[in-house]
DNA sequence: GCGATAGTTGAACATATGATCAATAATATG
DNA sequence: CATATTATTGATCATATGTTCAACTATCGC
């Protein structure tokens, strides 16, 4: 109502903004988590191979150009984050994706990225 | 042909399945650039304060809850991704979207993480 | 059981990343 | 012009992250 407070005071914060804001706020917590987990070109390539197919560890690591362990490692962490699940067959071990949402977000991410 | 072959070599790596996929598969920079930018709370929040209203940087920082600093150096990067862009006005500089396909990209996630 | 292959794990290292602080620029007000 | 407010920038620091290497487990064929 008072223009004088607006003059007075230092421009004032918008709480009533700024609240209602922060109680729409999603958790952001577990999408950063699936963020982070997809933000690195190696994962980000086994992602893509795992929404086409199912692999061996073995035929992960050439075809995305790094070692075994190193690809082992990254299957660990896509484990943990359960977007990937792993079965065992003899000597080897087959991974396949193990999450439906995350091939909508890839399939998202990557029509963005033809635009771009 | 052979079985000879398979049994006397180790287990050779699928060389069709890797060479195909490696030929299909896309680019992976621009996608993981873009996931990097979002797998951080405080540039997550922001995006999605942002896929709802203008806001300027100070009133930003108090809803995400760090310092001006803080957000100012994150904007940047949001900006250098060309994810959103700035309108200065007054003293103030208001901050909006830059990209259509966040927001798909942000319902997806957060659609995503509703069943999780 | 032995040797070979497939995969996992932990340690070590270099690099990347995010927060903070102090200094600076730009704009508005008196 | 002096001061206050808003925002940006650069430096610094602690921590997180990705890769490599060596050691280890498990499974297969002989």
């Amino acid at each position: 109502m008072s223009d004088d407070l607006d003059t007075c005071l230092p421009h004032a914060l918008d709480e009533d903004k700024i609240r209602k804001a922060q109680e729409m706020m999603p958790e952001m917590e577990y999408v950063v988590s699936i963020f982070k987990v997809m933000a690195d070109e190696t994962r980000l390539s086994i992602l893509w191979l795992l929404s086409v197919d199912e692999w061996c560890v073995h035929d992960l690591a050439a075809a995305v150009k790094t070692s075994v362990s190193n690809t082992s490692h990254h299957l660990r962490l896509l484990r943990a984050s359960r977007l990937v699940r792993s079965r065992k067959e003899g000597q080897r071990v087959f991974y396949s994706l193990d999450d439906e949402h995350v091939t909508r977000l890839l399939d998202e991410a990557f029509k963005h990225s033809k635009h771009n």
